[in-house]
DNA sequence: CGCTTACGCACAAACGTTTGTGCTTACGGA
DNA sequence: TCCGTAAGCACAAACGTTTGTGCGTAAGCG
């Protein structure tokens, strides 16, 4: 921010531990191991490195480190994209958990692209990250690109969407509980003919939360119906249509799930334009706790997915993976538990 | 993905130039200059060289390259925080754009704390970045944590939210414009008396929009009401209450333009909740575009900020700083055209 | 007093690149 | 024939760390 300089004040040689050892009469060997405290320093020599080091200012090239020790101290992060509400605050948990464990965050978006997916993996891996923290594309059907990571030994865990296989290392949302609580409270508020806008039955994520709303039907006694489920990528689009296509049925529904917020969003909206009645009429219960559930009119019921929560916990799991011994043979699930926030759209009023 | 193995297939050493060089019998000069195109080496000898290199499927360690050189292909990124719709979107841009020009992005939060701020440039200056790309914190008002940046050459862009200082580079919305727009909709929708839900004026973007409503209002001759301008942080709390405080002025007003869409969206339902109606009793215009301005009843006119075009702009800037020689000493600004979305919360309906 | 042990430190070889310098070879012009 | 030139390549020194090994000294023990 200063005006413009010729010269520049300092020299532009960064410190490094070639002149630590140079001022200290010891050798770089010694600087090395008193700044990364090492047993084999005595109390004293520590002392005056580190006093000097600050004195001087000196900054560790981590590159150098990384170089050495075949590794850095970065954290790669793919995920489907970052708009909405879920995938930031997650990134969110994550950044603060690495950053406090000392390190740094690369984000890269797949945008459900499994293609993408690929060279995002493969940019990581250039960039000799220390860990891979992976939420699968929505089309990610096989997964070879992740062996290169776990030939190179790198902690490898996948988060929320993860693959369809034992041997990986993954935190979850208890998706299942999830759909069992929002469609139990549906239940609850009297509704007795639910349907359910569900996603892509390949994403484990969506498969939980339906068989979360089979078991609630259930437990209260109650068959599933075939054509109560409506199938789809769960765009607010597709909540419309579903909706239009529920309300063509003989007999009318008096509830609706959605595996998540936009969809049901989409049905708000084609349920109002008709003259229909949230909740009176149909009420409705979605899956995310995005944002703009607070503000549609009524507001909207949902099953929040502890994003933070999640975040730490996939910092966790990768440090554990990447201290212990032989990690890569350890397979490691996290379970979170959500949370039901009820909100008017499914409030049955005291009539 | 493969069950587990005791043994790894392939050695744990990944293959390097030397291995290139010993299996060509050349040099691992000839080697480096092979793959980088250098014109010291015969075309020959390059296809040779490319094509071992693809058959042993050799990866380049970008880290040594880094080392050398004294700088890697990362970018860092320093953003106020990541929810809502505009960082993302301008993250998605500079991703887009620098993944094209083979760079890789960190992204930092510094959730509104220059505290954070300086410690993310210092984390982003030890991953020995090529650049660094700043939105400034809420309540950063010095900025000589950016000296140590420009004094190690690396090249300093700004976007939207940047310093009062003439020695930088940036990228800027015109907001003037923006706000200019969205007054002078309102004013041309019929409102004669329209207040503005103004934020912190140390923050050059809300000064600006402030000043586009200024300009609106006195191209139509209408004298600014101090009574009629507002501050606040701009939450949606902020919107709720400047809009009560509004309400109790003796003489109404009948539009409000907001320099955000949360404090706005606080606006609406104040407004609805006292049963005064929008577009009709009193206009409403806000500012960024967010998702949910298409969701509230009525939809919000909104101010739609170029989030992709943004980012993409930043890195242009950035890579014609860091090939530009003595490039620390030019000052360029980019600045972006903003688009008014009109919907329904301005719109007079046809009395 | 001699032997072991622990401690505190230095030597030097890595890690995988990039790059200035200098050597060879072949060729054209004078 | 000889010199200048250019092309094509190799040598070796960086970049800033980490770490296995080894050497000296002092303390502990019998």
């Amino acid at each position: 921010m200063t005006p413009r300089k010729k010269q520049p004040t300092t020299t532009p040689h960064t410190v490094s531990m070639a002149d630590l050892a140079r001022e200290l009469g010891v050798s770089m060997t010694t600087i090395s191991r008193a700044l990364s405290d090492h047993h084999s320093i005595g109390a004293a020599t520590k002392q005056r490195v580190l006093k000097l080091a600050k004195k001087l200012n000196y900054q560790p090239n981590h590159l150098a480190a990384a170089l050495r020790k075949g590794q850095s101290r970065l954290l790669g992060v793919v995920v489907p994209y970052i708009e909405g509400k879920f995938f930031p605050s997650v990134i969110q948990g994550i950044e603060q958990a690495a950053s406090k464990a000392g390190f740094s965050v690369i984000v890269c978006q797949s945008h459900e692209d499994v293609q993408i997916e690929r060279r995002n993996v493969e940019t990581l891996l250039h960039a000799q990250v220390a860990g891979v923290l992976v939420s699968l594309a929505r089309n990610t059907q096989e997964f070879h690109h992740f062996d290169k990571v776990r030939a190179r030994g790198i902690p490898l865990v996948f988060f929320d969407r993860i693959p369809t296989s034992e041997y990986v290392n993954s935190v979850v949302l208890n998706d299942q509980a999830g759909g069992f609580a929002a469609t139990n409270h549906l239940l609850e508020q009297g509704c007795r003919r639910i349907a359910h806008l569900a996603g892509p039955q390949h994403l484990n994520i969506y498969r939980e939360r339906q068989q979360g709303y089979l078991n609630a039907l259930a437990a209260h006694g109650i068959a599933p119906e075939e054509e109560l489920i409506i199938y789809s990528d769960m765009t607010q689009e597709d909540g419309a249509q579903a909706t239009r296509q529920l309300l063509m049925l003989p007999t009318p529904v008096d509830g609706i799930f959605g595996a998540g917020d936009s969809v049901i969003l989409g049905a708000l909206q084609t349920l109002k334009s008709q003259g229909i009645r949230v909740p009176q009429d149909i009420a409705l219960a979605g899956f995310s706790n995005e944002g703009f559930t607070a503000i549609t009119e009524p507001r909207l019921t949902s099953v929040d997915q502890r994003c933070e929560e999640m975040g730490e916990a996939v910092v966790r799991l990768f440090l554990e993976l990447s201290t212990a011994p032989e990690a890569q043979f350890v397979q490691r699930q996290v379970v979170l538990q959500p949370e039901l926030f009820i909100r008017e759209s499914s409030l049955q009023v005291p009539a």
